[in-house]
RNA sequence: GGAGGAGUUCCCGAGUGGCCAAAGGGGGCAGACUGUAAAUCUGUUGUCAGUGACUUCGAUGGUUCGAAUCCAUCCUCCUCCA
């Protein structure tokens, strides 16, 4: 399933196979929550960006247009055209990130829906039943996404609920694909750790999980409100005690610098929104730091937005076209924005992967992991 | 030629004696965004300076302790009638 190629510090280089195809780490994989990469990016483009992995939503789809009909159409890779391996997120984070819709018990989760308030329930059942649906080469396990900071006592109880729900999130996974008219057989299951910034609830939590052998391992939780030094103090922690052999997803970060970070400590996996949405808002990622294109500044850069880029918009089109498609509200710019910060995000773990296997990550992570980040 | 209506800060537009440097949009300028309720949200938008001063509501003059607001004259625009 995972394979090691080479290493260099806690940082890997690996490969890790699915059924529809091998994905090289450290690897970026594409969000599209909702089957779809916002700013209107098409399965074909996903090719032209240099995609390996593209990563949809359990909640979202369960709600739109609903889990059995992407079943009924073949499955989410046939349906939405992508025949390259698929992750799709558990519903965990909507735990999270739609707070004051819904309450959480033992047995799941109850979301008052945030399209038209309808009242839906979610355990990991009903997310290991709709992952299956979908046929998505890795399913998440049904996780809660705590917030930083919350108090340590909800976090620990939090986290021994979210492992119970593990076990009930393999034992009805392996149910719902071994039966005969399963969508994607081959899918596997990924575990989730929590615990906050507490390193005792992290450990602690991080061993439990691991002694389920599961085909590989996020950590999750974090990028929620704590400081980069916190967030890289618990990848180290919770790193410790990864299994070696299974792959390691780092859920939702973060900025090129952030990966950069997480990779030197050993993290193979990785997904944010953040390329789609501030490249939507304006804000694009070059070679030499960050860009807002909406600026005065560039009214008549006749430069690509990255010279040292070369993704099909760079190739094409001046810093001025773009700045005059967001500023008359033109959707080309959000598509070609889109197009280029997830050109980078890939050529970033691409380069990263290079590095690697040339025993020079150090050196790259020297020059990059700072400026990146920064505004120019 | 006659009758009526209107001119407000970059634009549209509210305001019809003091609580008005003037609502609300738009536009401009800038910021935020990390397993996507986000083509979203926030700040700012007369000048100088730091919470006070100065200039501003077509123009000029007047009434008043005080005027974007009332009066007079003029200018410009719109509608209708000849």
């Amino acid at each position: 399933m995972f394979k090691l190629i080479c290493s260099e510090g806690k940082a890997r280089r690996g490969e890790f196979s699915t059924p529809h195809g091998k994905v090289q780490t450290p690897v970026y994989m594409n969000v599209g929550t909702q089957a779809a990469i916002k700013g209107g990016l098409s399965a074909e483009d996903l090719s032209l960006i240099g995609c390996q992995v593209e990563l949809s939503n359990t909640y979202h789809l369960h709600l739109r247009p609903g889990d059995e009909l992407i079943r009924r159409m073949g499955g989410l890779h046939k349906f939405m055209a992508w025949e390259g391996p698929i992750l799709t997120d558990s519903g965990g984070f909507q735990i999270f990130s739609l707070a004051s819709l819904r309450k959480i018990s033992e047995e799941g989760v109850h979301f008052n829906s945030h399209i038209d308030g309808r009242k839906i329930f979610m355990g990991p059942e009903e997310s290991m039943r709709i992952q299956s649906n979908l046929g998505s080469d890795v399913a998440m396990a049904f996780d809660e996404c705590v917030k930083i900071p919350s108090p340590y006592n909800y976090v620990k109880e939090s986290c021994n609920r979210t492992h119970r729900w593990l076990v009930r999130c393999r034992a009805a996974l392996e149910k719902y694909n071994s039966m005969p008219d399963a969508v994607n057989p081959g899918q596997v299951l990924f575990g989730i750790n929590q615990g906050a910034t507490f390193p005792d609830l992290r450990i602690d939590h991080m061993k439990r999980i691991a002694e389920l052998e599961l085909p590989g391992y996020a950590i999750g939780g974090l990028a929620v409100g704590e400081t980069a030094a916190e967030m890289y103090d618990t990848i180290e922690t919770v790193e410790e005690f990864m299994p070696r052999d299974k792959p390691r997803y780092l859920m939702g970060v973060g900025t090129p610098g952030n990966i950069i970070e997480a990779v030197h400590r050993g993290i193979d996996f990785f997904d944010c929104v953040m390329p789609a949405r501030n490249g939507r808002h304006g804000h694009l990622f070059t070679w030499s730091g960050i860009i807002n294109i909406n600026n005065e500044k560039y009214a008549l850069d006749a430069d690509s937005i990255d010279p040292l880029c070369s993704c099909p918009v760079c190739r094409t089109h001046s810093r001025a076209y773009l700045r005059h498609l967001f500023k008359a509200g033109e959707v080309l710019a959000l598509r070609l924005a889109v197009m280029h910060n997830l050109y980078f995000y890939n050529e970033l773990v691409l380069r990263i992967r290079n590095s690697l296997e040339n025993g020079e990550f150090g050196s790259f992570r020297a020059q990059y992991s700072e400026i990146l980040d920064k505004r120019v």
